[in-house]
DNA sequence: TTTTTACTTTAGAATTATTATAAACTAGAA
DNA sequence: TTCTAGTTTATAATAATTCTAAAGTAAAAA
């Protein structure tokens, strides 16, 4: 992914690239596996890999700007804090509880065979699948 | 359920039958239907239909022992707050988007025919499905 | 029964994650 | 360069949850 992509989801998010912006969108976007975070982890990540300060609510607030452009999703784990994701398509986890860490599972990987139809006047949105791993 | 039963599941938590902790239990296990809540939502539950005061810490403390002996379950939904659940059992969810609400799903309703393999050194310790309802 | 003891309730303080505020700063237009 | 709207930041506010310690109560001991 080359910078011009960095400014163009900068862009698409209503946002300017300034430097802590950049930062941000290189450091979650510029790699070629997903990124499950939480705002205290990517915070630790920030400081530790760039040379630039982030106040917290700047990053809050790119997170947030992100996720509604639909560049990042949010993921339910157990817990208080919020999991962002990279990966924005349809798709299911591993979670593993000794750790605290998410694994991508491509949709492709589970085939599900019977499921229950959606309760009277209600549609499927989507369908989650969430493997709690243990050693 | 009798109220012995209640008293049971007090016990076994290692509670004493105090009169809060009575209403609580009775509230929550004295019924036929799982019954899915979070604090707040129960707080207005046992203020409305009980005579008796509760502190906000009373109910916290008696939830988390309920949960501690495994008489309730936590189910991870979006969203700040935490929710219980009295069906205990393994067991899948609808989730009302608009009206917030958990709908129990059997296992027996949903078979996955296909599913990866735990990573390396790692096992599956249960699968969850969450299924998002929309009108 | 009364007394004693350990456990419990409670109001309010503390903590944690998150969101809001408003003053100082800066990218980009004019 | 100057101006303006948008941005960063420290800090305050909020919301859910947990902690604290004083006053109350269940159940054991006497
Ligand atoms: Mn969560
Ligand atoms: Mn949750
Ligand atoms: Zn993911
Ligand atoms: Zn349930």
């Amino acid at each position: 992914m080359k910078k011009v992509d960095i400014l163009k989801k900068l862009r698409s998010s209503g946002l300017r690239p300034t430097k802590q912006r950049v930062e941000i969108a290189k450091f979650l976007f510029d790699r070629d596996t997903t990124f499950h975070f939480t705002i205290e982890s990517l915070e630790n990540h920030l400081t530790k890999k760039t040379s630039c300060k982030f106040a917290l609510a700047t990053i809050y607030n790119t997170i947030h700007a992100f996720k509604k452009a639909g560049h990042l999703s949010e993921v339910d784990v157990r817990g208080k804090k919020t999991y962002f994701d990279t990966n924005i398509t349809n798709h299911h986890h591993f979670y593993d509880n000794e750790t605290s860490e998410l694994i991508d599972i491509d949709t492709s990987e589970i085939v599900i065979q019977k499921i229950p139809k959606a309760p009277n006047g209600k549609k499927i949105k989507n369908v989650e699948v969430f493997i709690n791993l243990k050693n």
